[in-house]
Parts: C-alpha cells; sequence; structure tokens
DNA sequence: TCAAATGTACGAATGTATTCGTATAAACAA
DNA sequence: TTGTTTATACGAATACATTCGTACATTTGA
C-alpha cells in the first residue's frame, strides 16, 4: 500500500504545501515562504529532515545546499485527509461536510459555480 | 471568543462523537462505544477527566458514576475544522474541498442530491 | 588570505497526547 | 459480614512533534 496511510503532521504538511506548490526546493525557500511564525531556521531544516527519514520527500545532496522535492503526491493527500475527516468530525457522510464547507464565507459565488458544474459532470457517468 | 478555538485532539474527537451521539454517558458507556481498538478503562477515564479539565465536557459527580456531556458544539467544531482544512490542505478553496469530498466512494446519489438542494437554498439568497 | 555568511548534522529540551498501573472508595452479592 | 466488582483519582511511562543550540564544513567576498 506504499505512502497510502502516511499521515503528515500539521508542520509537515505547511513544509508540503510549499514543496506542491513550488516544486523544487532548497530549505532556506521554504524557510522564507513559511514567513507565517517565528521558528528559527533549524527547526525548518529538522522538520525537513525528519521528513526525509519518513520518506514524505527525496533530496538532491550532490551540491553543498541540498534541494527538496515532496515524494507524496498532493491529491493522494488531500484524499486521505478529508476521507478521515468524514469519518472521524461527520459520522461518514460526505455531504455534511461538503454542506459544512459552503456555509462559511469563503465559499463564494465563483466556487458555488465551479461545485455545480463538477455535480453536472459527476452525474453524467 | 469562549470556546471558539479549542482545538480538540484526535482522541476527544473520538469521544465528543460518542457524546454527541448518545448525548449523556457515563465513561463506561463511552468506552464500549469505542469499541475500535484496546485501549484500556482507565485510558478513556483518563482522557475525559483531561476533556473535563480543558471545559470541553461538563459532569454530573452527584453520585458514585459521574455522567458526561459535551460543552462545545457540535456543528461550530465541524465548521472550525472544516474551515482549517480548507486553509491547511486545500490552500483556501473551499471548492476544492468539496470535489475531494464528492469525489470519492462515500459520495452516495442521494448524497449528491442532497448537496443540489443545498446549493439551491445558498443561491436564493 | 581569512573573517563572515551560509549550510548541514545532531543532540537535547520542551510540550503535549496517550496509555497504563495502582491506590482507594463505594456498591453489590453471597 | 466479607469478598468481588465497579468506580474515580492520580502519578508516571511512553510516544511523538516541535524547537533550539551548537559543532563543524563550505562558500563568499573584502
Amino acid at each position: 500500500m506504499g505512502n497510502s496511510n502516511i499521515k503528515p503532521t500539521e508542520g509537515e504538511l505547511e513544509i508540503l504545501q510549499v514543496l506542491w506548490q513550488k516544486g523544487n526546493c532548497t530549505v532556506r525557500e521554504v524557510h522564507e515562504d513559511l514567513n507565517k511564525k517565528d521558528a528559527g531556521y533549524t527547526t525548518t531544516l529538522k522538520l525537513m529532515q525528519i521528513m526525509h527519514e519518513k520518506g514524505l520527500v527525496d533530496r538532491d545532496t550532490s551540491a553543498k545546499t541540498h534541494i527538496y522535492r515532496a515524494l507524496i503526491n498532493q491529491e493522494k493527500t488531500q484524499q486521505q485527509l478529508v476521507n478521515k475527516m468524514i469519518d472521524n468530525v461527520f459520522n461518514g457522510s460526505a455531504a455534511r461536510l461538503v454542506m459544512q464547507a459552503l456555509g462559511n464565507k469563503t465559499a463564494s459565488q465563483e466556487e458555488i459555480d465551479l461545485i455545480k458544474e463538477y455535480l453536472e459532470k459527476l452525474e453524467n457517468k
């Protein structure tokens, strides 16, 4: 089953976000993109080293400054986390999760249109 | 802001599920409903005591066997966790989360109909 | 050249969640 | 009554994530 039930921690997820978005990155690049809090550089470095041990990322160590890239797939990871949330938080009902997601301020008209379109596609199968 | 940014742990969430579903419960009732793994009774007890310290649950200690009930609201908690996931995992896009949620085997035709209905309602505002 | 900047490695401290063992009290049943 | 079951309380062990300090090597630039 490979990576299919690896569960990144919160901190790891933040780093994965950056790697998924930017592709190959140095630790420094990831660290600067993580502008949020006041964590030191070696904290980010350590986290990424641990992620390497766990097989979440790969790295090229041929130069002094190592280059990291995500090894786990973004969509698979999202799917896994969503499924877990449906189970843990919504008693198995995807519909309830969807409604909660739409019932908040972050769902704009554009997003709603996107979803309607997607539903059409789903039903034409 | 009260309880609005309390974040239950995974174990606490499992217990909250039971309390939300069954209402008032003894520790034993919760423990038996948590049939999943092999955790001992005192583990569940301890967790619920900690939840009490944190203000996640209330309890009636007038009898020997204490009665627990959830203090935090199910919908609010779900909303909070979903928002967090949208931010952390889907770069702020509720639509992407929704699509992931629908794109798996747990979304039946019934659920899809429910969602379409809900979308109609959203748009008629 | 050589000091400053930049990088990795790694041990250790800290924080928090989870798990369990044991002490002790109350209820119950023979 | 007295021993068994069922509770709570609580300390401690374990596990894991996060954070930082420090040692050391490499690169850079004055």
